[in-house]
DNA sequence: GCGCACCTGTCAAGGACCTGTCAGCGCCGT
DNA sequence: ACGGCGCTGACAGGTCCTTGACAGGTGCGC
């Protein structure tokens, strides 16, 4: 994980650089919003940062302005605010500008850490090789397919739907969202294409407590077989 | 948006849900594990809630182990706990077993609202193309329509029409302006077939808190059950 | 290079559900 | 009370989904 760190207390600074390179992560430091805007453009063209730390009360300016400027070149990157203006009035300021999170000074570490994970969970649920749904597990790095530890035949085009399906559980799933992820490569297929998968893959689904439900003219869903009660 | 409140204190229940009625929103609310459960199963057809708040301290056990066991399936949905545990222990227990965030009672309402607006920011939940009358929810993007959180079972016809009723209610629709809406495939349909749509249309809107009612000669329009009877 | 096994997508038959006509009845307004 | 409009059950035809059978393609081992 690559994370950006504007904070210009060197005591806070060192610390959590510290702590996060131990646990494997590139930290870069920053002690003002130039030395950010910096970092930040410098990091474009390696894709950028997965997280922005930022404290508000820095040398050369108001962070707050700073992050509104950075959120109409960049939506994407979270940012979690760390900072001692603890009223109402500036949290939601701070959330309204653009903020993914806001924790106030002073601050547990492990807090601050938590709040990294669960926004970084968020962002990779698309990007994460293993998949869960109920007791399917998809591991995409060798792409095996399994019913709790058995392993279960699923060719490319089935693993890919089905990998679909579970991303966006138990949501529905457009019937043309399919036919494009299908289609990548060939690119005209009917949608009985579309329905034929989803009868195959109903086919090796059976026991596994997972069901594709329909929902006619517009696409499908994942639902867990326990749907009606869950004990 | 859709939105799962679970709290079993009823002043704060009931200060949440008519302020985030009066914005527009969708709120159910829950004052258990077990009715949160039977909600976001009967969610799921319609789509799901697009934002859980949940309450850990509730009558019928722990909200963190329910929270863990939805995360099993369902990744997508955001959650913010409420509560009044406020250790930090807690709160890394609540972001690592699957929230979003984690609010300390008592909060302000107005952070909760901005960190809710934080985490639909993020998650880029589309509501346009959504109608909204009484307890009615159609949304256009999924083909689905709910009353409350219920799902109903609307072909697309019936779900066409209700759409025009709404658009224009409470004011009257003629029935000519409905023929042509159905008509727009099939070139020619009696107005018979309108007769017919408004009648299935009036089963499954019975208890639903509005009703269809007849301008004989002239259309329909929809009125809510509590409205005066006559002018 | 050849054959085999498997993946991929089309076609078509069968079925579930949606759509709209007809007809009988009831209700409303005159 | 009467005529006409609206309401709704039954039914036929259509649309979409499901699934078996099959043909073309791809990659692998021999």
């Amino acid at each position: 994980m690559r994370l950006l760190l504007v904070e210009d207390d060197a005591s806070i600074a060192h610390e959590l650089s510290l702590r996060w390179r131990a646990r494997g992560w590139m930290v870069q430091g920053c002690f003002s919003l130039a030395q950010a805007d910096g970092a930040f453009n410098q990091s474009i063209e390696s894709g950028g940062f997965d997280l922005i730390v930022l404290d508000l009360g820095l040398p050369d300016g108001d962070g707050l302005h700073w992050l509104e400027r950075l959120r109409r070149r960049d939506r994407l990157t979270p940012v979690i605010v760390l900072t001692a203006r603890d009223g109402i009035a500036d949290r939601v300021r701070g959330l309204h500008g653009g903020a993914d999170d806001y924790l106030v000074k002073p601050f547990a570490v492990d807090e601050l850490d938590a709040r990294i994970e669960a926004l970084q969970r968020r962002g990779q649920i698309e990007r994460g090789n293993w998949l869960h749904y109920g007791r399917i597990t998809l591991r995409g790095d060798d792409g095996v397919a399994c019913i709790d530890a058995q392993p279960m035949d699923l060719p490319p085009r089935e693993f890919e739907m089905l990998a679909l399906l579970i991303r966006r559980a138990p949501r529905m799933v457009p019937k043309r969202v399919l036919i494009e992820a299908l289609a990548q490569r060939n690119l005209d297929i009917g949608e009985s294409a579309v329905e034929l998968y989803v009868s195959r893959l109903r086919r090796k689904l059976v026991d596994s407590g997972t069901a594709i439900r329909t929902l006619r003219g517009f696409g499908y869903f994942l639902v867990l077989d326990s749907a009606a009660p869950d004990a």
